[in-house]
RNA sequence: GGCUCGUUGGUGAAAUGGUUAACACAUUGCCCUCUCAAGGCAACAUUCAUGGGUUCAAAUCCCAUACGAGUCACCA
């Protein structure tokens, strides 16, 4: 008996050979220098911040050498599949505009080296196993769980290194006719890779982003075939698709760094080239509660999942630009050199990345977020807002939907101009700041915030003959400001506050405070952006209204 | 515990042997100003985890220590 036997009892249906899926997956033909790159997430939970750093860098590698981006699902761990996370995946790459050019979705398959399901592809991996079983270099291992757990804890005790190798691995010394044997009887087994490996003996390997690293070889044997559902380890998946899909660039998180002696042996016992490696840094967090650096937390903080950018209303842009900052030093630099240029022409440098993790910096993001908003222009915005709104903000939709016009009027307020208003880190931040504008939005409890008490007389007596003898709907913003300047002066408060903080005490008040009384009867607030605009966009009718409101509720 | 990587200000970081350790965000102050936002100008690491060494010269090279992170599944 030879191991062609024990791979034929194991694989009696295979009959397809390596070479049969080489030919089926020829060479890429493209351009010199064209660098194939993979998103390959597995549907075990939704698209996290982590996630989205490695598909930009998948993106921006692929795109900036006129290569390949490919997306790629796997899903061979089905008891942890996530109900929808696909979906999301999907939705994000939409949303963010960064869909591959091949990928498997909704029943349809674009591209040529597919199928781009790791479940579909069942046969190609068994193919290979068989080769593996056939060559030496694979066996079926049927140790229980309870051997396993046996082996690791005896392991610990003794501080010997923990897995499955050498007298550990007791299954690889089973004579072939004892594997047959076993198999016929039903017993469950895994297959596992026949490591050739020598831990006292050093690899060299170099890694696009830490450099060059250098590991004792792998000398385990590691599962590369499920019992239950018969389907690969992300170990031997990762060598199979990488090698026939043609991936020259492996993005992928630094967690991986410590399997780099396994894959390493792997590729080398089917002879393939291995593909390069971009290890991305971990995205960590500051603890509030400990003030402990950890890796960011799905569970814990709301911004790790990909969903909270879109919530909260982030142009993409905003976040594509926050993430590759945090992805790549140089970034930020050549983002201000380039201010326009689409993000994938960014030269991408893995070791411009930090080799240790970066904490995601919510700050930086609502600035960069805070830059693009502020050079929109007022339909632009308009319409991102409203499409944002009819996604999260029913009322605010039925609201800004109904006031198209005043609500750009009211969002082009000192935007066309050389430094624009920077009031919006996000179109959720837009209505808690303008919702005064809106009639409707005047609810019953209406609270004015002055800043400092007031006499309501004297602010009623001020609107009151500033709307109905001063106000001039036709007036530019000098002869609007001037006219109040007219009547503040004649009554006494100060026009010029440097004159006013030099001899306060022989004025009622100040321009500023004048203005402040106008200002909080027509929109309750302190803080406005400026008050002539306003005006214009209220009109007298509103503003005289918004005096009656005043005298009922202050 | 084994293996691997890392440690520059509140944050992201630049500088890779040579003047006062870039820049951006945040923070604080001042100016401008009808409030706010923006903008302008400042301030913010006597020092690059600690200790030793190499050198005329070290954040940069070497060694040790400490601390942090990742990994050690029939999860990816």
């Amino acid at each position: 008996m030879t191991n062609k036997d024990l791979a034929e009892v194991i694989f009696p249906d295979i009959t397809t050979t390596i070479e049969d899926y080489e030919k089926m997956y020829p060479p890429r033909n493209l351009p010199e220098g064209a660098k194939v790159t993979r998103f390959a997430p597995s549907p075990t939970g939704f698209m996290h911040i982590g996630n989205m750093m490695s598909a930009l860098i998948d993106y921006v590698v692929a795109h900036s050498s006129n290569g390949i981006f490919y997306l790629r699902n796997e899903d061979t761990d089905q008891m942890r599949s996530v109900e929808g996370s696909v979906e999301f995946i999907h939705h994000v790459l939409e949303h963010y505009d960064i869909m591959p050019d091949e990928y498997e979705y909704d029943n349809k398959i674009i591209g040529k080296y597919g199928p781009y399901i790791q479940s579909e592809r069942m046969p190609i991996y068994h193919t290979f196993i068989k080769h593996l079983i056939e060559i030496g270099r694979a066996y079926p291992c049927f140790l229980t769980k309870e051997e396993l757990d046996e082996i690791r804890e005896y392991q610990q005790k003794s501080k010997k290194r923990i897995g499955i190798y050498g007298r550990y691995a007791k299954s690889r010394n089973l004579t072939i006719e004892e594997a047959i044997a076993k198999i016929k009887n039903g017993e469950p087994y895994v297959i596992r890779f026949k490591s050739e490996g020598d831990f006292s003996k050093k690899i060299a390997f170099e890694d696009l982003t830490q450099g060059k690293l250098e590991f004792p070889e792998n000398d385990l044997d590691v599962p590369i075939m499920k019992s239950e559902n018969k389907l690969p380890t992300y170990h031997f998946a990762h060598v199979v698709d990488d090698h026939l899909m043609h991936t020259t660039h492996v993005v992928r998180g630094s967690e991986w760094v410590s399997s780099i002696p396994l894959h390493y042996e792997l590729f080398q016992a089917f002879g393939f080239k291995m593909p390069k490696y971009i290890h991305t840094s971990l995205i960590l967090k500051k603890d509030e509660e400990t003030g402990n650096i950890r890796k960011i937390s799905k569970r814990k903080d709301p911004e790790a999942l990909m969903f909270y950018y879109e919530e909260k209303g982030y142009p993409q842009i905003a976040v594509i630009d926050a993430v590759l900052t945090i992805a790549n030093s140089n970034f930020e630099v050549w983002r201000e050199q380039n201010p326009d240029k689409p993000f994938y022409e960014f030269p991408f440098s893995p070791k411009k990345m930090s080799a240790s993790g970066a904490l995601f910096d919510l700050d930086k993001l609502d600035n960069i977020s805070k830059n693009y908003i502020s050079k929109m222009s007022a339909q632009d915005l308009y319409h991102e807002y409203l499409s944002w709104a009819k996604k999260y903000e029913e009322n605010v939709y039925n609201i800004i939907s109904n006031h198209e016009s005043d609500t750009i009027n009211f969002l082009n307020i000192e935007r066309l101009v050389k430094k624009p208003r920077k009031d919006y880190e996000n179109y959720s931040s837009i209505f808690p700041k303008s919702w005064y504008m809106y009639d409707e939005a005047w609810k019953d409890n209406i609270t004015y915030n002055f800043p400092q008490d007031v006499v309501k007389e004297e602010v009623i007596n001020i609107m009151n003959t500033y709307l109905n003898s001063y106000y001039d709907p036709k007036d530019n913003q000098d002869e609007w400001f001037n006219k109040i300047k007219d009547l503040a002066s004649s009554m006494d408060y100060a026009t010029d506050m440097k004159e006013y903080k030099q001899n306060s005490k022989n004025y009622q008040g100040s321009i500023a405070d004048f203005t402040g009384y106008m200002r909080v009867v027509l929109t309750t607030q302190s803080m406005t952006p400026n008050l002539y605009d306003i005006m214009q966009i209220l009109g007298k009718d509103r503003m005289l209204k918004r005096l009656e409101i005043f005298k009922e509720n202050y």
